[in-house]
DNA sequence: GGCCCCTGCTAAAACCATTTAGCAAATGCT
DNA sequence: AGCATTTGCTAAATGGTTTTAGCAGGGGCC
């Protein structure tokens, strides 16, 4: 049963030519003086014998595998995740490559032998991935390959991909505003130790600093700024069913869609309609964002464009630039329509 | 920079001893008769060195390439995808294997295109994975490696992990019944279509089974049954806000955690209490479970400990059988107290 | 005819580890 | 002492591909 594989030899002995021949011909080199004939003779051979290389043997010549390592810390923690992958996954197929998944759980011997073992696999590219967008630890291990960042940054390798948060929290403003809502305006989730940077991830203080030049740029200042460590639907529940002991806000802007969720349930609890009474703008489009009633319009991260770049500089060879993704807005009932 | 990387050969010479004896030394054969000197030498040269094999030449050698294949329909439309990739991740460190994630959005050519290039890359072990679980298509092609299912079936290879539905839905029952709750329970989201297998996937059918099974040994049945196509919130909403005109009802078991947040919607906005005047039950131990409040209570589904099966499946060799995952209950506040 | 160049192809080395077959020296046995 | 066995090790083959170096033959040029 344990029919050999066909090999090149194979191929070229059906084809009459020699294996460099075969080998020339199949990897479609530009500059060889194979004939027409020996060209098609090798092709045909290579279809009826259905031959297909040998990744590993190929790989020990030319030290390239077509596969590339995706090393994250945590993969399945956030439902985010599995779009960065699929991205990722898609650039991959597209350049008829193979992708390797890596989980560390952010621990760094985990990490030293992630990247081990992805290099021992002559991969022909990293990809380092964090959950929350953040500076992330990489091994101090000799990596000859390239390097890409994905949703994180490091000071060793520059070439990063991000989603463009400054933008995106500048949306949030404007959207906010420009359906009527401007006045009376709750940011929920705000913390001013992490906006020092002191202990969230960079990005989110860009989306801070987009909301806040924004308010500014406008005149506008928020009535309150909540803040909680967290941002888990209990805190936006309790933060917000507080803010209502004093007074009804006409609009809620919430740093996550799970804040926002639990907002929802405090404001449906006080019997207040949503958006006639309070407004929501929010930020991630998560799934539950969705699910809503009324839909929560959000400013989406964009975790799969952002994954699919991620591959495509690892191929982009120098002229790979690091990249802002654009955040897109999703639409949806939380906002009065603009009149 | 380019530092060619350290070879056996580097490391035979350090100690002093042929490429051979180091092979042996380190992949650490058991009758070998070298002296313990020997090995000392070469183990010390080895890391002195640094040395790290290279998995290409081995595998060329040996037809190992301590590397498996997932192998998915999608990774990531649903949420539940990264519960089994993790799960079979972390099965596959424990086993220092690595593992290549590829997608195919069930389209044939693609899941050609990647079992070639799995197989390509000489994996040795193949994971079949279905979002849903459900017979799956597997690609006739010549497998010549270990091969599970996973939340999935094929005719062609028997050996597959899956929930384990029936007894799931018996204890939803039993849940229900223990809480105080056993008149006047609507079934949410029952289609009798696919309870005849003709649409859905075989596990859901279990899942009915198993439902229909412990409600006759108790001399139960359900007050109404609902079907719908989509498990989706709406349509739990609107199932459930409809079942209202009729009535409140006492119970609710809902087929997923989706509808149940439909429900919960509608419940809300009817302005009933939960649980004191509708109790609710669900399957999936979706992430929306917990964030709802009061908490779902629901039957998880036991994806992570799924996928780490699976790999274990693949390195079990003979006494592999096909496995049924218990689920596990989650017990929130959806659900009175027991007295 | 002699020389050079071009065309069309191949032999053999290289990549790096594993593994088979076997050699030389030491030991054991009678 | 003579022979068989064990001990401790190595040379060389092997896996499948890419790639370097080069060969044979034909044509052009003077």
């Amino acid at each position: 049963m344990p029919k050999k594989r066909v090999t090149l030899a194979d191929v070229a002995r059906l084809a009459g030519l020699s294996t460099t021949a075969a080998s020339m011909i199949l990897t479609g080199r530009p500059d060889t003086r194979l004939s027409a004939d020996a060209h098609a003779k090798v092709h045909e051979a290579a279809t009826t014998l259905g031959y297909r290389p040998n990744v590993a043997a190929r790989a020990l010549r030319t030290d390239k595998s077509r596969s590339i390592a995706f090393i994250s810390d945590y993969v399945a923690t956030t439902r985010f995740a599995s779009g960065l992958i699929r991205g990722a996954l898609a650039g991959a197929e597209d350049a008829k490559h193979v992708m390797l998944v890596l989980e560390t759980g952010g621990e760094p011997a985990r990490e030293i032998q992630a990247v081990e073992a992805a290099l021992d696999r002559q991969v022909d590219g990293l990809i380092f991935a964090a959950m929350r967008a953040r500076e992330v630890f990489v091994p101090d291990i000799a990596i000859n390959v390239p390097t890409v960042m994905l949703n994180s940054t490091s000071a060793r390798f520059p070439l990063s991909v991000l989603p463009d948060e400054y933008e995106g929290g500048r949306t949030a403003v404007r959207l906010l505003v420009e359906a009527g809502v401007s006045e009376s305006v709750v940011l929920v989730g705000h913390n001013a130790e992490e906006e020092a940077g002191l202990f969230r991830s960079e990005s989110i203080s860009r989306r801070f600093a987009g909301i806040r030049d924004e308010m500014g740029a406008r005149g506008l200042r928020f009535d309150a700024e909540l803040s909680c460590w967290n941002w888990e639907p209990d805190q936006g529940y309790a933060l917000t069913k507080a803010q209502l002991q004093k007074g009804t806000p006409r609009g809620l802007l919430c740093l996550n869609d799970r804040l926002a969720f639990g907002a929802y349930q405090a404001l449906t609890e006080a019997g207040l309609a949503i958006p006639d009474d309070v407004a929501l703008v929010s930020f991630d489009n998560d799934e539950l964002a969705s699910y809503l009633r009324p839909g929560l319009t959000t400013i989406g991260l964009p975790h799969q464009e952002m994954g699919r770049r991620a591959v495509n500089l690892l191929f982009a060879g120098q002229k790979a630039k690091p990249q802002m993704v654009p955040m897109p807005t999703l639409i949806r009932g939380s906002l009065p329509a603009a009149h």
